[in-house]
DNA sequence: ATTAATAGTTATACTTTCGTAACCATTATA
DNA sequence: TATAATGGTTACGAAAGTATAACTATTAAT
């Protein structure tokens, strides 16, 4: 790839980010006691059926402390079930519990709601065009791998 | 657009947000005494060539005090100029310095330059695909009206 | 000429992210 | 069985984002 692609590439890459959340909006509940970090556990809880604290760390890129964190915010809120391991007892699993399926649910019904309300001015063929091409800068970016977390740096 | 294509539509705007830094990095410098925020007012205004502080307020998004502490780490480091408007002598624009202009292009490069080592291993295809799905995301979030500033919301 | 509106700053404080260090419990290793 | 390694938690705090309220200076409006 010749330099000026790849330097227009480094510039989209710059300035989609903030636009994501401004012109979208953000998809996380608000005033709902838990944190945006902690709900990114719950959607990551939805692909995944169970994952321990350590896997979340992972997936996550956080490190343990933090995970103990946001995981207690759903706790509290009963949006996840700890349970252990039978096989090593030092491994915590975590899943969603019924409520705190139903609360993602909801909450992606009302983010959908909004959102389309904010696409409403984009023509059938743009909302396509957006959906096809998010979908494959998410397949790309998903191809690369990563190894950043902080556990992990080490 | 059905149901299911905008669920789909849902479930990458999520999960391509949190993918971005992870896979491709910080695109803004580290230890070099201002913060992402004010880096990213010098992206602005690497674009616009000078801006008032208001307009910087509007186009990132946050409140003008928010703006005014993140001009003031700028200015500190003389990487952009402040000077009146002539005739709204109100009115505060903001302009890179040269020393500013010559800190992002130096940054740039060197993220460019961790950026194709995280790229390294897509195919040429791959990146090209991804440069420019990237760029129809980009194109059409940038056709979206925006009216959510902290004063604007008012 | 008052009064109202606009541009910006200062002071202040809250939220969220995110890390390190020290620790406990459990399992693996030698 | 003593030691090391792993999974988690607790305690602590720094960095960054970000808002409101109260204020000054300047311009617009009546």
């Amino acid at each position: 790839m010749e330099d000026q692609k790849l330097s227009a590439l480094v510039d989209n890459i710059i300035s989609v980010k903030p636009l994501f959340y401004k012109t979208l909006g953000k998809p996380f509940p608000a005033n709902a006691d838990i944190t945006p970090g902690a709900y990114y556990i719950m959607l990551y809880l939805k692909k995944h059926e169970s994952l321990s604290m350590s896997d979340l760390g992972k997936i996550m890129m956080v490190s343990k402390p933090n995970v103990t964190a946001l995981v207690n915010q759903l706790i509290t809120k009963e949006f996840v079930i700890r349970f252990s391991n039978k096989l090593d007892r030092r491994i915590i699993m975590i899943r969603l519990s019924s409520k705190g399926n139903h609360f993602v649910d909801k909450n992606n019904q009302k983010y959908l709601n909004q959102l389309t309300k904010r696409l409403a001015s984009l023509t059938n063929d743009e909302l396509e065009l957006f959906s096809a091409s998010l979908q494959n800068v998410k397949d790309i970016l998903s191809r690369i791998p990563i190894c950043e977390t902080p556990d992990c740096k080490k």
